[in-house]
DNA sequence: CGCAATCTTGAACACCCTCAAGCATGGTGG
DNA sequence: CCACCATGCTTGAGGGTGTTCAAGATTGCG
């Protein structure tokens, strides 16, 4: 599968968080400058992973949460049976293995989608300086009862709503992503291959394949590839609550 | 709907954490004895409530968690569409409200599915006690990821598996949860309708009952309305594990 | 340029849902 | 105490959405 190279070298320029153009997304939104400071300490930058690369693997020892700062990574795990199983996706800002803080292993693997650097947050450092910094503990209660929340929305997506329903959900969940990223949430790449979307959303490779081609027949997007546009979010904020309009009144 | 008359009477007798017959699931489970006494002072005993009542309301003002300590608990939210959808089922020795920790609402509606008592966590006093007490941070970070474990586990349930799968699954499930609360892990009631079990696993009414016939005509439980008997625990185990018999190797 | 991987498109089938009706269960009031 | 009704559960028939299987198109990379 992909390749397991895998770039640790340190960035040259230490940035300071407080000068990280994703402060106002990362930990550092909730402290002030001092316990910034006392965070920095404790966090490492500059790790570097190419496209295919392993940030953690299932089962490996558990040590670190990481922030993603540029890039993407895809969380998967493997099943009894064998299959993977595509958990989540995650954009710069947004932390991963928070799900592997109750065990002693990583519950799942961590990938690049392509090249990605991350902040590394060693948890046995972070948790000691949670008991110190009261909102810093509050930030990551906070952070995984959304992560908690996240995941029942995903199984609400997957209990309850049809293929295309899936889709423009995730389609405007990304563009919602990137905008808060300050980048365009109507023109963007898509970090991800078709056959990973499929396995997130519980759907075939070729259902998605054709449900991208019907709402680019309909006029709600432009699809090259992984390049997508949206071209009418109103109508994909539409499809997601499609289902009501079974009932008549 | 279901009635919602509420005995909050304090019990008569309060019964300490270390002395309460769950103990060895519940917080105390990760405390010294002196700790435990901090944490009793915190806590709120003797809430019950009756089938139907709720414990809380999505949307209203978020306050506290609470332990399940007889009975069951239902949680369900309220979609755009108007829709229920059920989000989990909690026996006792569980806490439920982790999911809305960040936000100062509650998340999802909580039913009690029979009689059920509680002992309330006021979450900012548990805040405040947490970082005094670093065993207590730890196992609510330990706590927390596990519920992200647990609903990413719901989330493959639902994208991967079959009818039949899935309700083995939930059938073991809760034998697993009874078999940890010292109950019997193969003969029991279960806590909530056809109705809600579908709903949790996405699945229609009809289907639920359809798959439950179909064990029971197989050999695999005994099931008498909401009496289930499992007979087969091994045959169910590979139900869930079904469909790797489909590759030939 | 050519191969491999990814993506798209088509046709047939399977699983589960919907609709509809019949059957237990249990609580209520006469 | 039993009839009654509401609710929940079961069973059957038909149809739709998405899967599977198969083949072709496109993309990307050496």
């Amino acid at each position: 599968m992909g390749q397991r190279i895998t770039t640790a070298q340190p960035s040259p320029v230490k940035i300071t968080c407080n000068h990280c153009s994703l402060s106002n997304l990362c930990l550092p939104l909730a402290l002030d400058d001092n316990d910034v400071n006392r965070l920095e300490d404790i966090v490492q930058q500059g790790q570097t992973f190419n496209r295919g690369a392993l940030v953690f693997e299932q089962q490996a020892p558990f040590k670190s949460c990481f922030v993603v700062r540029s890039g993407a990574v895809k969380t998967s795990v493997i099943t009894e049976n064998g299959e993977e199983q595509v958990t989540g996706f995650f954009l710069p800002g947004e932390i991963v293995g928070l799900d592997s803080m109750s065990d002693d292993i990583y519950s799942c693997t961590a990938k690049a989608l392509e090249y990605t650097s991350v902040c590394e947050l060693p948890f046995s450092q972070l948790e000691h300086l949670a008991t110190h910094i009261p909102t810093l503990q509050h930030h990551f209660f906070q952070l995984m009862s959304q992560e908690i929340k996240n995941s029942q929305q995903l199984s609400l997506l997957l209990s309850k709503n049809s293929a295309e329903e899936r889709i423009a959900s995730l389609l405007l969940s990304l563009s919602s992503r990137f905008k808060r990223r300050r980048l365009s949430p109507t023109h963007f790449n898509l970090p991800m291959s078709r056959s990973d979307i499929a396995n997130y959303l519980g759907l075939a490779v070729e259902t998605v394949s054709r449900v991208i081609t019907r709402f680019q027949s309909q006029g709600l997007i432009k699809a090259q590839g992984r390049e997508i546009q949206l071209l009418d979010i109103e109508a994909l904020q539409a499809v997601t609550r499609e289902f009501s309009k079974c009932r008549p009144t």
